[in-house]
DNA sequence: CACGCTTATATTTTT
DNA sequence: TATAAGCGTG
């Protein structure tokens, strides 16, 4: 039985019988395996997969929860068929339910889903419409606005409260701000869109409102959520929602308050440290025993997270063999810190450590930039995981715009880019046909059908351009049963010209196009491809490379976010310098600072034999003006307790050098990075 | 009114 | 490095 490969509290949580349960899972603990076999427990006791609600924080880890519950209960039962489960993200199971019942609510079911960036875009129209841009002041940039407006819904604060916390150089334009937010949840409506907070806000009305919450509480005998620490008061209020009150709920939550790192999102530890008081009755279940790490790491790791002031009511330990002390090392400058990793990640793939079990972390996207360079100098191949902007290219949006006003056609962002697609259409005519058009209107006729069908004034110039768009959206409007994949080859004739004329390096653009279709193969329906792909963007350049070689081999870079639960033989950690970890940005009280310690917790606990971390002394182009800047190791790493857990490393070459070598390094790498952006 | 050119200016993490 | 705002031209 299944049951034999886990401890003792791992096997209490997966064979829970009903009721509530939590599992308090450090990190390396086991988490996945005691979920999994839960799943696979519950499906070998007759539970119907379909019947099963697994809520995971993204779609790889759904992905990875159920085949692993597959391959379990596969070895007891080989008539299972996991994929029946229902699996995903919080957002992406919303997406999926208020499609099957949203109507209840008033909600068409071919809704758009807005991605921050298309928010920011109806921000922006509305600071237009409303009268706000161009004012001697400066006013908030529209992806500021969509900032702003996230946090303040998902932390149900008050907007005053978020702008003088967050955003105090704003404070000065709150009401005209109060004045945007007011107009856009008014427009999402009339164009048919929900945003990511709506799809939890509007799941959230069905589970609770009278018409709907008994159908909904009907759909599932047990609902399981990954990574509990991140979730928020809303999503608690959903779980909560999702059992009528007089049946036994049966929730099973895991998590970890000391990996919570998605404050900034409003997620809350009030959740995971009020779950028993919420939930009456329930079990809990700890694991303690780390499975992941050596005990030096280990010492490391938990040396970092005792210095929270907040408690975390854990000690970790490991059986696990292994002597390797963790290394610290100081670097001169950037350049020294990617050569230093370069050699280090070689020289333990020359040990045997394939470099797919080793992995780079930073705090931010860009941390990475010069690093990337380095090891595409060094033929080095790699994956990025986070901070991938394929979906905000120009040309990748002007295609989804397309797609989305077929549609949906109520919506008003989609239209407004692809209108401005001809030559000779600007953001006036183009608003001027969207009114004659009725793209606003709630009335009967589509405003898609009247674009097509109907003959409106566009000045002489645009004509022809304008009827290439009209018979580029017939071509895909015609045949309701066209597979996405195909529409986008055919909406490719008509872009094609429109590439070559608005932007360079167009033959480049085009093969993004290929991507995209590559993408959508699969997906029977346009709808479906348009949401799940807002809410499952290509995370990484992997992602979007196709099937690799089976015998190809790739570095991992990634932002700590999105390592989230993952797990590598050998980790480095770099920019581990105070305003970096943590971030300069994140200063701002204590909450914060505590955030961005757990941060750096949860990058040490992804190693299983190896830790690296690394800290350039001096940083260029620092601030405005300065050539440069000396840094200080991050404080979370300062106090004697942790320093005294690593071997300390210092830079190859004096300080006191002058730094006439490190100049020349710089100019061969910008010489390099221009070389890359110039075909 | 569209479009091409110039210049100022950005604050991080993700569904 | 990308983008937004400003300005001149057609």
């Amino acid at each position: 039985m299944f049951e034999d490969a886990l401890n003792d509290a791992q096997r209490r949580a997966a064979t829970h019988g009903g009721g509530p349960l939590l599992i308090v899972a450090g990190a390396g603990t086991g988490k996945t395996t005691t979920l999994a076999s839960r799943v696979a427990w519950l499906l070998a006791n007759g539970v119907a997969p379909e019947r099963l609600l697994l809520l995971t924080f993204s779609r790889r880890a759904a992905r990875e929860m159920t085949t692993r519950a597959e391959r379990i209960a596969g070895a007891s039962d080989a008539d299972v068929d996991a994929s029946r489960i229902w699996s995903g993200t919080f957002h992406a199971i919303g997406n999926r339910l208020l499609r099957l019942h949203g109507r209840a609510l008033g909600l068409d079911p071919s809704f758009t889903v807005l991605d921050q960036a298309d928010s920011a875009d109806v921000m922006n129209l509305l600071r237009d419409e409303l009268g706000f841009s161009g004012r001697e002041r400066r006013f908030p940039r529209k992806e500021t606005l969509a900032g702003i407006y996230s946090r303040t819904v998902n932390a149900g604060e008050k907007l005053g409260d978020v702008l003088k916390r967050h955003y105090p150089w704003c404070l000065d334009e709150a009401d005209a701000v109060r004045a945007i937010f007011a107009a856009y949840t008014e427009r999402k409506r009339s164009q048919h869109a929900l945003d990511y907070d709506d799809l939890l806000l509007f799941w959230k009305a069905l589970a609770t409102s009278d018409t709907t919450r008994s159908q909904l509480a009907e759909m599932f005998d047990h609902v399981l959520v990954d990574e509990y620490q991140d979730t928020n008061a809303l999503q608690a209020d959903i779980l909560e929602g999702l059992r009528p009150e007089d049946t036994p709920r049966n929730l099973t939550v895991v998590g970890d308050d000391a990996q919570s790192i998605y404050g900034f999102r409003a997620a809350t530890v009030r959740n995971i440290l009020e779950f028993p008081t919420r939930f009456p009755g329930a079990a809990i279940v700890r694991l303690e025993q780390n499975y992941r790490s050596t005990p030096p790491i280990l010492e490391t790791s938990n040396a970092v997270i005792a210095l929270s002031p907040q408690r975390h009511e854990k000690t970790l330990w490991s059986a696990r063999r292994g002597d390797l002390t963790p290394t610290l090392r100081t670097c001169l400058d950037e350049a020294e810190q990617c050569a230093a990793v370069c050699g280090t990640v070689l020289a333990h793939r020359e040990e045997g450590v394939p470099l797919k079990e080793q992995a780079v972390l930073f705090r931010a996207a860009h941390h990475s930039d010069h690093l990337e360079v380095e090891l595409a100098r060094r033929n080095i191949p790699f994956v990025k995981y986070g901070g991938l902007k394929f979906m905000e290219a120009a040309h990748v949006k002007d295609t989804l715009a397309l797609m989305r006003v077929l549609e949906n056609p109520h919506d008003e962002v989609a239209w407004f880019r692809v209108l401005q697609l001809p030559e000779s259409m600007g953001p006036a005519t183009s608003r001027r046909l969207m009114d004659a058009i009725g793209v606003r209107g709630a009335d009967g006729a589509s405003p898609l059908t009247r674009f097509l069908d109907e003959p409106h004034e566009v000045p002489k110039a645009a004509l022809e351009g304008v009827q290439d768009l009209r018979s580029a959206l017939r071509g895909c409007s015609d045949e309701t049963t066209l597979a996405p994949a195909a529409q986008i080859e055919r909406l490719r004739v008509f872009l094609a010209p429109v590439f070559a004329r608005r932007y360079d390096a167009s033959a480049a653009r085009l093969r993004d196009l290929d991507q995209l279709t590559a993408l959508a193969v699969g997906y029977g329906t346009r709808g479906r491809f348009l949401s799940e792909l807002t809410l499952d963007p290509p995370s990484s350049t992997g992602d979007l490379a196709g099937p690799p070689h089976l015998d190809e081999d790739w570095l991992v870079l990634s932002t700590i976010h999105s390592a989230k639960g993952l797990e590598w033989d050998v980790v480095h950690v770099i920019h581990a310098a105070d305003g970096m970890i943590p971030s300069d940005m994140a200063t701002g009280d204590d909450d914060q600072i505590e955030e961005e310690r757990r941060l750096l917790y949860v990058a040490l606990t992804r190693s299983r034999d190896a830790l690296h971390v690394y800290r350039p002394m001096r940083y260029y182009r620092r601030p405005k003006g300065d050539p440069h800047s000396y840094s200080q190791l991050s404080r979370f790493l300062e106090p004697p307790d942790v320093r005294s857990t690593f071997e300390e490393t210092g830079p190859a070459v004096d300080p006191a050098d002058p730094p006439v070598v490190d100049l020349t390094g710089t100019v061969d790498v910008d010489s390099y990075l221009a070389g890359l952006w110039s075909e």
